[in-house]
DNA sequence: TGACAAACCTCGATGTCCGAGGTATTATGT
DNA sequence: ACATAATACCTCGGACATCGAGGTTTGTCA
């Protein structure tokens, strides 16, 4: 299912720190796990991804490590700093007002 | 409360259109209106809602016409077409797919 | 007369997303 | 051996959405 791409914007954020809340990950893998974990309802594309973690790292909401995969092949994890935890909740927060919100604004149809 | 403005992308089609589900209204009353519904979450700027209801209406989604009020001042009222309404239909299930995307995966925090 | 609210509008700055392009390594199929 | 796909990282530019700031008109109230 693709969405209206703008629906998207201004939580790929909070679906970023969300992932990263649970455990390190690598860019690659941050985009897998929102696929599986939304049930394949996310497709988040590598040139929103990557901007979106290099400006995360440059606020100092997560710091990043290399390691090697298995296969020699170089990954870059991402780690949740405590300001990033902290702006988890507040975005959560934010996310949770808006969505109520446009539930009862749509909720109050024709017949409401 | 105000939100990254970001997270209202997207979904201001939707509200105006769930508004004008319910009755004809003017642009004034729809801002009004938004704030009434949703408890004071939302206040929508008239720099958005016009533009946004222009194009609309160039989209066939609404129609309009003018009223004047019990004071002679003109209004311009909005009303919903049958083509808005099918848009509104398909806006609501991507509403749905999306939000409870974003709840499956903000939901799975460090302690899932 | 002045100030404010209702009601409409446009323009430009800013910010977000993503398609398209690029690089390199490893695995798979023929 | 070779082509293709998958993994994994990246940047740039175009497209689009929001909204602050500005503007106009009419009516109300002191």
């Amino acid at each position: 299912m693709n969405f209206d791409k703008s629906l998207l914007s201004g939580s790929t954020r909070l679906l970023v720190l969300s992932v990263l809340e649970r455990k390190d990950e690598y860019g690659w893998g941050i985009i897998q796990q929102l696929k599986e974990r939304s049930d394949d309802t996310f497709d988040m594309r590598e040139g929103t991804l990557y901007p979106v973690l290099h400006s995360l790292e440059s606020d100092g909401m997560i710091s990043s490590y290399e390691q090697d995969a298995s296969a020699g092949r170089t990954r870059k994890y991402y780690h949740i700093t405590d300001k990033g935890q902290r702006e988890l909740a507040r975005q959560k927060e934010q996310w949770e007002a808006f969505s109520g919100g446009v539930n009862r604004v749509i909720g109050q149809g024709a017949f409401a």
